[in-house]
DNA sequence: CGGCGCAACCGACGCTTTGCCGGATGCCCG
DNA sequence: CGGGCATCCGGCAAAGCGTCGGTTGCGCCG
């Protein structure tokens, strides 16, 4: 694929936080006709610069309890256990890891009661052996995560 | 806004890996109506459970190696360690923690030889009882994480 | 210099998808 | 039993989308 241009990285910075947006919508802050712009995205897509859109999941409200799951599996690959996982909105982020553990799940709820509702969701999934709890008493240092 | 029956909670799981398909796809995975679907969807983005949709962009960070190290101290408080894991700019996050665990810190290095540079150097800070290791292998879900 | 090819743009056409409505069904509670 | 409420479905008009032919701008080479 060739390089982009700047009209390019304004479609990346536009759909990168709103996905959604009419195709006329995107062609109208870009400066573009309709049917180049989708020329454009969808260039982008098969070259693979854009992987694919994403639904943000939001939270009800504020005073979160945040924890890690630290799971272990019983057969390594997770097959289906990642479907179930997104399907709870207070699963913020899965991580396959390398080592004795094989997945660390970060979650984020309103109450350490449903946070037990939760742990204890997962940990019935079938494929789990061991499930470790971690709730975050303080966040000490925090930058952005890649 | 009321509890998430299993239809939201399959919306969810699949907005959430191809926020842009058409509705009436979506009300065929989920064994609903589109229109019904269309109102779900229109529910969960009104009360917030839905915060947007984001293009999910490639190639942005290409290389850098994630990993999570599971710190056990001798004594509890962490005083100084925080100050000591600060300074090193790998260093991403860092949760005080319940449990067995003390302290998760999430670092990410340009390669594994530096991660086993920082390991050991947290490894050796003093105060430090036991460190595992768990490399991320891959970002299974990756939302918002507060 | 002039003509050719390529790449990108535009506007238009027809199909698909969406938002919205009325009406039907199931459930709760007085 | 009979409203009230929530949720479902199907259908319609409007808006969205992919795709096409035609145009423009630019570099290349005879």
């Amino acid at each position: 694929m060739k390089e982009l241009d700047a009209k390019d990285r304004d479609i990346l910075a536009i759909l990168s936080k709103e996905a959604r947006i009419p195709l006329k919508t995107l062609a109208g802050r870009i400066g573009l006709s309709r049917s180049a712009t989708s020329e454009r995205v969808a260039s982008l897509e098969k070259s693979g610069v854009i992987r694919g859109y994403r639904a943000d999941i939001g939270q009800m409200d504020a005073g979160l309890v945040c924890a890690f799951l630290l799971v272990t599996l019983i057969r390594t690959p997770s097959i289906g256990i990642l479907d179930q996982l997104a399907r709870y909105p207070e699963v913020r982020r899965v991580s396959s890891v390398s080592g004795q553990l094989d997945l660390i799940v970060e979650v984020e709820v309103p109450s350490i009661d449903r946070l037990n509702t939760v742990r204890d969701l997962i940990a019935t999934l079938g494929g789990v052996e061991d499930l470790t709890t971690a709730i975050v008493l303080r966040r000490d240092i925090e930058r952005a995560v890649g």
